[in-house]
DNA sequence: AATTTGACCAGTA
DNA sequence: CTACTGGCCAAAT
């Protein structure tokens, strides 16, 4: 098993969150069949090329929370993302209704 | 080659 | 709620 697969495996679970909900790293792992790999998607994702149409700033930590510092540009352009497509926050907090539950 | 780092996490205390 | 542990592993140092 390569990383190109893991790869594919991860951007095509991420894909699939729906707009206005999100999935922690850890669950994204889960659901491409690569258990206790949370790094693996962080690290993937902080490559994506800038043009990419993957829906990264879906994911996010195990504590409901944007991973980037606080004050730093990242955790703002996640921020703005999700809360235009829907995302609801209680401070730092996504609420539980904009997390993700697939079947 | 060895060590540290990082868009992480579940369990435990 | 916080703190710490051990698990994960490719990339950067």
């Amino acid at each position: 098993m390569g990383t190109k697969q893991h790869q594919a495996a991860i951007l095509l679970v991420v894909s699939r969150i729906p707009r206005g909900q999100v999935a922690s790293y850890g669950q994204v792992a889960e659901l491409a069949g690569l258990p206790g790999r949370a790094r693996l998607v962080g690290r993937i994702l902080s490559r994506l090329p800038d043009n990419s149409n993957i829906p990264w700033q879906r994911v996010v930590n195990a504590r409901s929370e944007i991973s980037f510092a606080r004050d730093s540009d990242a955790y703002r352009r996640q921020r703005q993302l999700l809360e235009q497509e829907g995302v609801f926050f209680s401070g730092a907090r996504i609420r539980r209704q904009s997390h993700w539950q697939p079947q």
